[in-house]
DNA sequence: AAATGGCTCAACCGCCATAGC
DNA sequence: GGCTATGGCGGTTGAGCCATT
């Protein structure tokens, strides 16, 4: 309603990045970091918005990031959480270290949805992948990924940042689950347990609650409940023994 | 070989949450 | 407490690619 833009869009470019344009944000951020992304462009010398240029780092040129198809494993990953969390693309994004919540949204949307749709109404083998591998499609990426990165990033910012949400939303999802949606793959769960000793580097000790942790931590609260969720899993296929 | 339709994915948009004043 | 600026998220779009006809 009358919200202003996020930018003045005039004189703002729009549309793919050049590689020019990657590399000015590359060495920029580099060199800077991104404490405010509406400055950025400016000092930067980009005629981008702030926003997109958040969305390139996030999406695209941050040195984390993996490219290429997702893992079985992966999307296995994602339909178990996507049961547990819903949407909530960037939560689950930091589940999986180097995908990003952008990409995640797109597999869902282009496959696993889909694959869940034709297993559940004819219960029978996963819809083969119509295509074959997937190409870089960036307009200004070189074969392997975009601008060559450089290895060191000036700080790993956190990966699409979890957003904390609170244990009501999350109880309310709990509370939905029926007991075969709850059936997760061992190997599964220790993948992520594993996961989350990597990712955020401080592993979460059982038991600690989330406000033990610093209050910007919101990826430790994320861990919490997620392995809360995965706790009553636990709980729940050992009751089925 | 050309036309066409479907698929993929990077990028954009609008909204919400929160920090700072 | 109210307002503004900013960051972040999820939904949507559209150009380009690929497979099929």
């Amino acid at each position: 309603m009358g919200r202003s833009p996020c930018c003045d869009k005039t004189g703002i470019k729009r549309g793919p990045w050049t590689a020019e344009e990657d590399m000015t944000l590359v060495a920029h951020i580099e060199q800077h970091g991104h404490s405010n992304w509406r400055a950025l462009p400016k000092q930067a010398g980009l005629l981008r918005c702030g926003k997109s240029c958040r969305l390139r780092w996030i999406n695209y040129l941050r040195p984390d990031i993996k490219r290429g198809n997702f893992t079985g494993e992966e999307e296995d990953a994602i339909i178990q959480l996507h049961a547990m969390l819903g949407n909530r693309w960037s939560t689950i994004a930091a589940r999986l270290p180097g995908r990003t919540d952008n990409e995640i949204k797109n597999v869902w949307h282009t496959h696993l949805k889909k694959r869940l749709d034709s297993s559940s109404s004819k219960t029978s083998g996963q819809a083969a992948p119509k295509r074959k591998a997937k190409k870089p499609v960036a307009a200004a990426s070189t074969a392997d990924g975009p601008v060559s990165m450089p290895v060191s990033s000036p700080e790993q910012p956190i990966s699409s940042s979890a957003t904390d949400y609170s244990m009501a939303s999350s109880l309310e999802n709990t509370a939905s689950f029926t007991s075969e949606e709850f059936q997760i793959e061992d190997s599964f769960w220790s993948e992520t347990l594993a996961m989350t000793v990597d990712s955020s580097g401080s592993a979460m000790e059982a038991g600690v609650t989330p406000n033990s942790a610093s209050p910007s931590s919101s990826n430790d609260e994320m861990d919490f409940w997620v392995r809360l969720f995965m706790q009553a899993g636990e709980v729940q296929s050992l009751s089925q023994i």
